[in-house]
RNA sequence: GUGGCUGUAGCGCAGUGGUAGCGCACAAGAUUGUGGCUCUUGGUGUCGCGGGUUCAAAUCCCGUCAGCCACCCCA
């Protein structure tokens, strides 16, 4: 070995054991999906970079110092230097694109969507951060979503789905940013409030006192926390339009029926563009510093600003490595054991076990063997670790007797049967599989 | 992107200048063909990588890579 290549930073295998856990997550998952209506959507892992500059947000530090360009070009990419490429950093733009794209808006008025897939983001990796990550997503789409009865029902979707994953000690909180017209005052508001009081400020909210102010609001800087404290009047929503107010009190009034708890935090301000009205956070303190397991809310403009017809929209994303790092379960627990182990101890026999060993895989039996066995112990210790409910043998006395012997090892007895007495071999296999 | 800590066997760790060890796991065996428990034996190794100091470096110094923690950001 001269030079070992390993993972790139940031990214993580997942062995065989641990990927019994993820298969669960995704089946369990894909059921809640089922029962609530919605279904699979699969988009590319890279978009055009303009996408999610014009949907999260040029200002944002997703876009800004997170995105992950494409550098190798195709074939088709050389004759147009100026399409530049990114791996998808969430998962919304994506299917904002493929609705408008594909016409799903003429197809039905409301577009419930979920995906599953890897996401890409160039940051420098933690526990709970990583440079490709995983997520769950939903998105309702299309002009039926207007409702604030929806809001409602995508948090439910979202906190039965962390209850069912296995979570349950984590908070759900909610926060209103009202339409695109209420930001744009609020912003104004805040700005001017806020003018004299920016040297106050940490350098990284002076910059976003001019990208975007609103982000000076939730920054965890004590100086700033005091600066916002100070200002006191965002505490009761006087920026609001009547309507926005009215609608989050009918999201508010649909939760409270649907007995899901939150907590109102006047302060959660998302960190994508896209937002209007609802946002959403549900955190696991237990994680640490990346305590948000998941995260979503409403965005009605989005699908008209990147040229689609006009569409409400509404949506969240799980971050699945955060939801196991929450639950810490087992892999090997969920590991299935085989039907049946084959034993041979006679190098002539070898083959005749080797067809038997294929015939029972062919009838749907889960069978394995050691094709250079070695003693009797070690198979059997072979069979045990396999977790092996019947062992099959043939020895010395069997081959001359054209038989094999089949144990059980949960029972600790064995008989024999004919070699030739395959289907009463399945069977016997077959009926005390169904036992268990 | 900023600061700090860490990096030794498959995994978890001890070893602070004298040539590498413990637990678990693994392998072989304990009256010649029967797993789990117990016992015995065995080795597991670029001591993250590269350079420097030294008679001698896992140990000290520098660099680098990676992970973790905090910040930041977010799922």
């Amino acid at each position: 070995m001269d030079q070992f290549i390993s993972l790139p930073r940031g990214t993580a295998d997942i062995l065989p054991e641990e990927a019994l856990l993820w298969q669960a997550m995704e089946s369990q998952a894909r059921t809640v999906f089922g029962v609530y209506g919605y279904q699979e959507i699969r988009t590319p892992f890279f978009e055009e970079t303009d996408l999610f500059a014009r949907s999260v947000g040029q200002t944002s530090d997703i876009v800004q110092k997170q995105m992950l360009n494409l550098a190798a070009q195709t074939e088709a990419q050389e004759n147009d230097k100026s399409t530049s490429l990114s791996l998808r950093p969430e998962g919304t733009a994506s299917i904002v694109r493929s609705y408008i794209q594909n016409r799903l808006d003429k197809k039905e008025k409301l577009s419930k969507l979920f995906y599953i897939g890897p996401m890409f983001r160039g940051e420098r990796p933690q526990k709970g951060r990583l440079r490709q990550f995983h997520q769950i997503g939903v998105e309702a789409i299309g002009p039926d979503s207007a409702s604030p009865f929806l809001d409602a029902e995508v948090i439910a979707l979202g906190t039965n789905l962390l209850k069912q994953l296995g979570l349950n000690d984590f908070v759900l909180r909610i926060n209103t940013l009202g339409t695109l017209e209420d930001k744009g005052a609020f912003s104004g508001i805040l700005k001017d409030s806020l003018q004299d009081k920016i040297r106050n400020l940490c350098p990284d909210c002076q910059n976003r006192y001019d990208r975007n102010v609103l982000r000076v609001l939730d920054c965890k800087n004590k100086e700033c926390r005091s600066v916002v404290e100070g200002l006191n009047f965002w505490r009761n929503c006087e920026y609001l339009s009547p309507k926005s107010k009215e609608y989050f009190e009918a999201v508010k009034k649909a939760l409270d029926a649907l007995e899901i708890t939150y907590v109102e935090d006047p302060k959660l301000v998302r960190g994508l563009d896209y937002y209007t009205h609802t946002v959403f956070e549900f955190s696991c303190q237990r994680l640490g510093s990346q305590d948000a397991v998941g995260a979503g809310g409403r965005y009605n403009n989005l699908v008209e600003q990147l040229g689609g017809p006009v569409a409400d929209a509404v949506g969240f994303a799980l971050g699945m490595e955060r939801i196991l790092l929450a639950t810490a379960k087992e892999g090997a627990e969920l590991q299935a054991g085989l039907d049946a182990f084959v034993v041979c101890l006679q190098e002539e026999g070898l083959l005749k076990v080797f067809k038997l060993l294929q015939d029972l895989r062919a009838r749907g039996v889960s069978a394995d063997m050691n094709l250079r066995p070695g003693s009797m112990k070690s198979q059997m210790r072979q069979a045990d670790k396999a977790k092996a409910r019947f062992v099959l043998i043939l020895g010395e006395e069997e081959l001359k007797a054209g038989e094999v012997t089949l144990k059980d090892m949960k029972q600790g007895v064995q008989e024999k049967f004919r070699l030739g007495a395959f289907e009463e071999i399945v069977s016997k296999i077959r009926s005390n599989k169904s036992e268990n």
